[in-house]
DNA sequence: ACATCTTACGTGATCGTTCACGATAGATTC
DNA sequence: GAATCTATCGTGAACGATCACGTAAGATGT
């Protein structure tokens, strides 16, 4: 652990420092011998300013530490080059995912982020996050939304700025555009995989409804069984968490229900039908295949490695920061979803046939509670 | 899925809408029929306003919707009542949810935060980004801080705002000060609870040095092994990821050096020693107790749930905020540090009679790569 | 009735920029 | 050599607030 400031500036921690006023826009120009909007142009790299000048002014600006005030800016354009984000402020694995990812690429844009989480109930803590974001000045908002309450009070919000949500599967209004990662496409492939492997029976321990991660996952997963001439059976809704995960496994092993395959709807909801299943002599994959949703950190050593979707974050914070500078700058651009990718791990096996798929339940496409 | 827009103002999605300029503060004096002078009084409940004109500004501002500039007032104040909040990009679990805390308890005491994540190499990112939070105007900057090269980067920057690190068990110096949960106590918690159980022989499956919480886990563990008269024995020191500690478990299995119980730097670590053992015969808790720390989402539902510690980011984000605050508006404050709570699981046993402590290896104290 | 003190309010300057114009100089044209 | 053009630069107003003063009217004291 090294000792302390080493650069010039006198830090400001412990009580009113003497440090030396900020220089602004006009020290820059008497220095140089200019006027503050011949200062002004080259900062905005207008035209009519001689190289020779230009030079200088850079120079000078360099040396003596300038940055432009970007309130001063704000308040004289009304354009924060800031734009602001809304999210739920449960530290889930998808949302701050894309937060952080946003953050990033928002800021190699010349971007900054203000950030406001909101909870439950949402039609009041979204509209007042909404509008100490217009209070903030910023350009543009990106939402992430996945639960389907926060994305209707979303809705029935009023904003004055471009408003974007990031919510699979949502529908975009004229006052909300939507844009998200095809998660449906995912949740297929899952399936899709289980399919090829051989499975007929295939389960979907799925999400929250209330959640559009859970509705659109099922989708998926209906879509791929019906793409394969397969009928959908057995569904059981449920909240992501593990525990519930887990009870559910413990009921399906009690009942003799379990599947030969499942499509579980996030890792964390193999997690705990995984250790059901172990604590009863179930196996995976030998006795039921799973696969998962989200490649969280650790489900490459869960017992076993988890099969599951991996969502690439990076690239939709890429696309959809660029759609909505696309909006505020009012350019077209390409909005077609980003795909997840299947992770292949060792938790989904070939189908067994010595183990038949059990036929004495689920009536055919409807989810249980 | 409702349609959309009940509220009054045209949403802005689609193009640019006619919307209304915004009302600004010489608009309410001139509907209330007093100068903008005494509507800025009663903004900031000044004296020097009569009830009842007061009554009807207010009344003015409710109706037409106005909301003050904080971009006008930051630049005649120069206060932003903004904090900014360095964190590494990479979305760990403690980070996220320290980061995640600290906005919602910022906004509750009437600041906005500015985010910005920075990377490796740090002594350019993070001075890059602390000039960026400058330029914002932030009031008072926070650091999330758990890598030593990131605190090293913020020890020799400069900047002219105070600037606080939440770094566990790293010193102050006179430009930043630094907070953090007591991880020190968390860690002797753990190890004590193995103590209580019974075992003697309890080994330390590290973090990264390169981390503070790496550092200070060890230390803990050392402190309570020392307080109950133990000699610290096996200690490896490994990155954090359940590769790494699978591979370590493996090798310990392998070399038949499985201590009685192991104190593992954090859940993600005790995750690949699990499976390691599990793969291999060694049950925990029976032949081997692990403890973990962090609490992540899940640890309950590993094989077996996950004895471990747990932090309150929410009591540390109001401490640490608190502390800053003080700083920026001239107050003191208390500062001890938060103390983490022991989360008692299955994954640790009593000391079994007929196993007794290994004891070929371990160089005392030493820790080994 | 006069001076003085309060209370309530208006006014001007200011924060650090951007932007539209106006003004100056030298170069070019005839 | 006068007129016109172009490149370069300076100036004033504006953005939306805060804050220190100035000032008018009514309350108070003698």
């Amino acid at each position: 652990m090294t000792e302390a400031a080493t650069r010039s500036g006198s830090g400001a921690a412990a009580s009113a420092p003497p440090s030396r006023r900020k220089p602004n826009i006009n020290d820059v120009a008497r220095m140089a011998g200019v006027s503050y909007g011949t200062v002004s142009r080259v900062l905005n790299d207008a035209p009519d300013v001689s190289a020779a000048t230009r030079e200088r002014v850079l120079q000078i600006i360099k040396d003596i530490g300038y940055r432009r005030s970007r309130t001063a800016t704000a308040l004289v354009t009304s354009r924060s080059t800031a734009i602001g984000i809304l999210t739920d402020e449960s530290p889930r694995f998808g949302p701050v995912g894309t937060l952080m990812a946003l953050e990033k690429v928002a800021r190699q844009k010349g971007y900054s982020t203000n950030v406001i989480t909101v909870e439950a109930p949402y039609d009041v803590s979204v509209q007042k996050a909404l509008d100490s974001l217009d209070d903030l000045g910023v350009d543009g908002i990106i939402v992430i939304a996945p639960l389907v309450a926060m994305a209707a009070a979303v809705w029935n919000a009023s904003v004055r700025v471009p408003v974007e949500m990031i919510a699979a599967g949502a529908s975009s209004t004229p006052n909300v555009f939507t844009y998200s990662e095809n998660q449906e496409l995912g949740a297929r492939m899952a399936t899709q995989h289980l399919v090829d492997l051989g499975h007929t029976d295939i389960a979907h321990v799925a999400g929250s409804m209330d959640w559009f991660d859970g509705r659109v996952r099922k989708r998926g997963w209906e879509a791929a069984l019906r793409d394969a001439g397969l009928a959908p059976r057995l569904c059981l809704e449920g909240d992501w968490s593990p525990k519930w995960a887990y009870e559910t496994g413990l009921r399906l092993v009690k009942e003799h229900k379990v599947p030969q395959a499942i499509f579980a709807a996030s890792d964390h909801t193999a997690l705990g039908l995984i250790r059901a299943f172990a604590e009863n002599g179930v196996r995976v994959p030998e006795d039921v295949s799973i696969v998962g949703f989200d490649d969280i950190e650790g489900s490459d050593y869960f017992l076993p490695p988890l099969t599951t979707v991996r969502q690439d974050f990076t690239a939709l914070a890429n696309m959809s920061t660029e759609v909505l500078l696309g909006a505020i700058e009012h350019r077209e651009v390409d909005r077609t979803p980003i795909e997840p990718i299947l992770v292949k791990r060792s938790s989904a096996g070939p189908a067994q046939a010595n183990r038949p798929p059990h036929g004495e339940l689920g009536e055919n496409g409807a989810c249980d509670r």
